[in-house]
DNA sequence: TATTAGCACTCACATGACGAGAGTGCTAAC
DNA sequence: GTTAGCACTCTCGTCATGTGAGTGCTAATA
């Protein structure tokens, strides 16, 4: 097991770095910290960090640079003392005070959402604002995977013709609307009495299950029901199709103010990544069923484009279900205590305001 | 005036500098084409040419460079041969037939929408990937302002407690929902002869009347009218608030592929141009009024971050009422030939879209 | 035994010299 | 009016060189 003292050397560079991405040396290390050693002390530790992973140098007699495993060392630790910076001799606390800043951003959020009432649209689009703001990165907001919501009520609209509007109004606030082919003879009251039927029936079940039971009912029955309900229920399939593969992502260019993405390829390869969103969907689907603020650094991602990226993510819920996904992505350089604080507050934001609408 | 020779040899170098953007010496353009005279002759119709401010050297004695004057002088020579790329002895016809690329795209959208039944939205976040695929530079697509639009109906739909759901329907296809707060007293009856009362009034009219009206409205006779019609005034008001400054955008990582953006700087300020969603609408709004497809190049905009972009605008219609506009940006060195057809094709099946829809 | 001073060594990077190459402008000949 | 010829200019890549930051190692020190 480490040292406590070889601890501090490593968090020191692991912090100087994220201050600026340079290699740092040792005797930056004894200027900037009072460890009350000589540069070559430290610089035997450094070689004893670099020996078992976790720090490296971009080239002989370089300064040190962290590995992906030594941020995750550090992160650990963080997690390990609830997310306290930990302890380094003589480190001056210049850092402004970010959770102020979060504070406001989400304030000014909520205020201006009362007079809009919760439409959760609004809220994931301005939290996705707050969040990349918030962090200085990329932020990221999956919205409640739409099988996950709750069906509140259906309304069909006839529109132009043939044509009706449906729109679909879920618990969470998520609202889609969608315009369908209908018969043209059916008139309204027969859509009323369509939307009654569904309502009716589907009312407070997840949309999973009632796609799960229309599949059922199609197969089982298909000939037994009468005309209405049938034609009911292929609406009710029509309207329950949509692709929800879309997410909210904001900070993009920001990110390449950042000296990390100095050059071009890099600038390139993180917006190929971010832009990937099947990727993305994937590896943030994942997390969905985990427990509190998800770390992923650099190559534990193991997706090619993100090798030089870190993911911090957490999943909001309604009640104690899950809902979705929220994440700030940066390079593996990042300020992991901003960001998981970030990413913690602003899950608390949307879970809080999913509670509170309903 | 300038004689054809110097016109061709002007064109001829424009062309070759948008395939390769790199200062084209004489001696090149007499290999590239046929013109039938030495490199020195070509040399002092270039050196006439940069007099007139039609080409510029980035240093003495290096290639010339088209200047925007230049652009200006090929663009509008391309208006006056309705199109046709004008002719440079010895030319190679090596241009895959880019109008295939547009035709395949669009019936691909065409066919996709068929089901979908014309949800406008949906036509506008194709169409804007269409336009960034086929062009290969941005493309930029305004919605119809909200204002312009024509009311179709409104519906209020009650949503837990206090909360109606009001869906706005256009005529051009454009929905929108609100989530607003009203007297939990209402109930739906009231509600539904709300609606009744702001369809049979306002169907028909742009929202900008509906507004101008319910201002007028609210001011002149607010006391005496019954409690129902104010409430609906209320809502309506409510309904039609909406910022309206959104847009679709696509295809900004692909110019990052281009030569002209290698620097860091330049891909930065083009990224901060094109996020600048303010001045770009300011910009594009301007050119609502304007017929057929409008070309700004470079500092022609007078926006300062624009210097190195060119836009090719165009505005689509309901029947014969301009609607929106859309746009493609791209480096002034642009291949306006192409951009300009696929703006011209994009905006035309839009509106076809917005008529057939009716 | 842990720490440190001293020192030789390594490597990136900035600087300047240099030559090659592309392209020009000008002049004189055609 | 056109062109060949030529001197000239300027960029760019390469190479040599020096500097400085930082290391690893060894021997001295507390």
């Amino acid at each position: 097991m480490m040292d406590e003292r070889s601890k501090q050397v490593l968090y020191a560079i692991i912090e100087s770095y994220i201050d600026k991405p340079e290699p740092i040396g040792s005797r930056f290390v004894t200027k900037k910290y009072s460890f009350g050693f000589s540069p070559a002390t430290i610089r035997n530790i450094m070689a004893d960090l670099e020996d078992v992973g976790l720090l490296a140098q971009p080239y002989t007699s370089a300064g040190r640079v962290p590995t992906d495993k030594g941020y995750r060392f550090y992160v650990d630790s963080l997690f390990r003392q609830g997310m306290e910076v930990p302890f380094i001799p003589g480190r001056q606390e210049e850092q402004p005070p970010f959770k102020d800043v979060i504070d406001e951003a989400l304030g000014r959020v909520s205020r201006r959402l009362e007079t809009a009432g919760n439409d959760m649209a609004e809220v994931f689009s301005e939290v996705t604002n707050v969040l990349s703001m918030a962090s200085r990165y990329v932020g990221i907001v999956l919205p409640p995977r739409p099988e996950k919501t709750t069906f509140n009520r259906i309304d069909l609209i006839r529109y132009r013709g043939e044509h009706v509007v449906a729109i679909l109004l879920t618990d969470e606030g998520v609202i889609k609307n969608r315009i369908i082919k209908v018969d043209p003879r059916l008139s309204q009251d027969d859509l009323n009495r369509i939307t009654d039927y569904l309502n009716a029936e589907y009312s407070g079940r997840t949309l999973d299950e009632i796609k799960a039971a229309l599949i059922r009912r199609m197969t089982q029955e298909k000939a037994l029901w009468d005309l209405l309900i049938s034609r009911a229920i292929g609406i009710c399939e029509e309207a329950l199709s949509f692709s929800g593969d879309e997410f909210f992502v904001s900070g993009l260019y920001d990110l390449m103010d950042l000296p990390d993405f100095a050059d071009i390829a890099r600038i390139r390869e993180m917006a190929k990544a971010i832009k990937d969103k099947h990727m993305m969907l994937g590896l943030l689907d994942d997390l969905v069923s985990a427990e509190g603020v998800q770390v992923l650094i650099g190559r534990e991602s193991s997706v090619e484009e993100l090798k030089n990226l870190s993911i911090v993510a957490s999943t909001y819920k309604e009640g104690d279900r899950p809902m979705g996904v929220i994440a700030v992505i940066g390079p593996t350089r990042m300020d992991y205590p901003r960001a998981i604080y970030m990413v913690d507050r602003v899950a608390g934001f949307i879970t809080k305001a999913l509670s509170s609408s309903v």
